[in-house]
DNA sequence: GATGAATGAGGTTTCATTCAT
DNA sequence: GATGAATGAAACCTCATTCAT
């Protein structure tokens, strides 16, 4: 990403890691503290500057958050359309890809914290909403549609409403990342977020693939495999 | 309702009905506004009253809401879960019944937004989480697990694990819910609430019961079969 | 100081003695918590009655307090004074009966908290000041000042500055009042009020008992110097 | 006082002074009004900054006390505790150096409406009251205690109770201060502290001076009994 | 660019006082 | 006379934002 004939020197690399640097503290804070509990004090020191040169940077709090909203959720959603593109084999085994990459590259981070925060924070910001819905949701809507249609169209799942599959194949997923980041720690049944993904694979395949339904047993029968 | 020899001064009666009017403005703001956006005094105000009368029947902010969650939400799980105890049918009619009573009864009211709001604001009021838990999550839990294993038991359903098919249950109902109330609304291609539970369903039932698959025409509509 | 001709049914006394026992009520809690900190509901509550009710009989917060003080100081005084005039004996004896009834009947109880309350508030009420002044502290002064000039005069005490030897005089039994109220208790070094005023009075008539007398010169007659 | 090298932006010079200004200011207020009366932006007014300012160097009301009690009364307490370990001469002597010190240093300023605001709001406050007794109170007794110890070693005092002496000592000093800023102020018989002091200091060493011993027996020496 | 002192609007909570019944 | 529901002013404290240096 960093062109490699681009050398500074360390002090003038230092400034022009800022807003990463200043955009990582938020990122933690926001996960950890809420939206309105996180004092911009607090992102500052953590990041290593002074409250003023946070806004030498960010125009406002609201401008932090979306900064931080793009900056770790809007990338992954390319690294999966790409996975996707480039995929050749049996689409059960895509699902699962997928599923995994999703939870390795945000359901496990603290990126997932971002997207609990944009649930509960759309409200006040609509222009974030707006921003969200078209870089994040509607694409990673396409996404799984496009992976959808792709399986179809092989034949390897069955016809499907595709809109309506993909919210289904979404839901467990966001409900893993909002488990995690409100009532969900604490509890002493936490889910095991392993064993949660297998059984809604599993469960999502048998409903998923073409005639013959597969027969009951393990959770994830993957027939290409 | 009102025996008719139990005539009150019309200011007695505004006394009772206090707290149910306080808690009505609350719930719409708590959903309009989410938590720490809503200032009482708006909350008294709608309820056309001022500042003061609301700390005459709620003991501070928290307790408002947590009175919100106690009359909104914890009566339908008691509801939902009369249903099940006294349910005698197949369980696949069960699961569709419990699924549409929580529709009616919590997903397309505006308890909904309060469910959304327990999850964006568990991590600033621990013991809201706390109570939220053992009042909502517990018992819903418990509910679905019981319907889940009497299934099992009747030989309706196939074995599964328990606790995680339940959390598997519940993720779409969630979503709905979540949807409704942060980038949901202002979405041109907002998900028809009808379409998706019978969708959620047939996928749940297709992959739930056992085999040999329901006959077609009930619940379940499997179209590979 | 109750005509027994009459003779009243006792729901009607009970009205009478209503203001009495929202004083006694406001004496225990004023004594307690202090001015600001005192609600008048719980003034109320502690009497029996309403909060409208206090109402009735006192104008305010402030005019309520004043008559705390006017019951429960004022009285003292006069029995002080009373004593003083039948009195026959050695002065050195009046001193010291002056001491232990003051003890008793203001030192010992709940009214020295008003003592304190008043030191402490007279500043926020400038008529109550006046009051206090002219009925507690004039009046007293006068009586210790009366004591002392009969002392002189039957040359029982040394001829003394009668107005600076009455504060003197006043000081420890102030100074204990005080204590009591403010920072003594919770301690564990407190004092035992008997003992102090044995000392105290144990001091004050070596002091002014008139032989042998003190060698007379300045101010500070320093043996060894 | 300055080093005229220390050059500093007059902005920043301002930050070093603030506390001060602030305490004075406070010092002013909580003596004029109480406690409870004063309220926060009336003291940063007065210090001429807004409110927000004084919370960058106070953490709430009672630190900004407590801070005013640690800037006006405990030093006074160091340098009498210093006056007395240098001192030479006769315990007579000391007891005047003692009085009238504590008289200039704090009697006489505005420091002694901190300790009738002490004495008068301790009640509501435990950990001020608690701060106090450790900080002031035990300091004080003790530093008699020690100075009433000398005398009595050196054989320039006769043997006393310490403890209850100490008291004994205590108690014109602090009805002084408790007077001038309670009911004291607006009353035209007001006492002349200095008259008031000499008196005080005259009987003390009447009771305390060696030679000639009273003629033991009991507290009260009564000649006609 | 960087700093951090200063600002002041804003929200929760308390409680003396009123007044309809 | 008695009640107690209702009021609303007041005060503390927080923190996003500004700006002089």
């Amino acid at each position: 990403m960093q062109c490699p004939f681009d050398i500074k020197p360390r002090w003038e690399r230092r400034k022009d890691a800022r807003p990463q640097e200043l955009l990582a503290a938020a990122l933690d804070l926001f996960v950890e503290r809420g939206f309105a509990s996180t004092r911009l004090e607090d992102v500052a020191k953590r990041a290593g500057v002074s409250k003023g040169t946070l806004y030498l940077y960010f125009t406002n709090k609201e401008e932090l958050f979306k900064a931080v909203v793009r900056e770790n959720i809007v990338p992954a959603i390319g690294e999966a359309e790409d996975a996707i593109a480039g995929f050749e084999g049996h689409s059960a085994e895509l699902l699962r890809i997928v599923v995994y990459t999703w939870w390795d590259r945000l359901g496990a981070t603290k990126a997932s914290g971002i997207v609990k925060l944009v649930m509960a924070e759309a409200n006040n910001f609509p222009d974030l909403a707006q921003f969200y819905r078209e870089e994040v949701i509607v694409r990673a809507s396409t996404m799984i549609g496009s992976m959808l249609a792709r399986a179809v169209a092989r034949g390897e799942f069955r016809p499907v409403d595709i809109p309506v599959t993909t919210q289904l194949l979404i839901s467990p997923m966001l409900m893993l990342m909002m488990w995690k980041h409100s009532v969900g720690p604490c509890e002493q049944s936490a889910l095991d977020p392993h064993t949660f993904l297998e059984a809604f694979i599993g469960m999502a395949l048998n409903g998923l693939c073409a005639a013959p339904p597969v027969p009951a047993g393990g959770p994830a029968p993957i027939p290409g495999a």
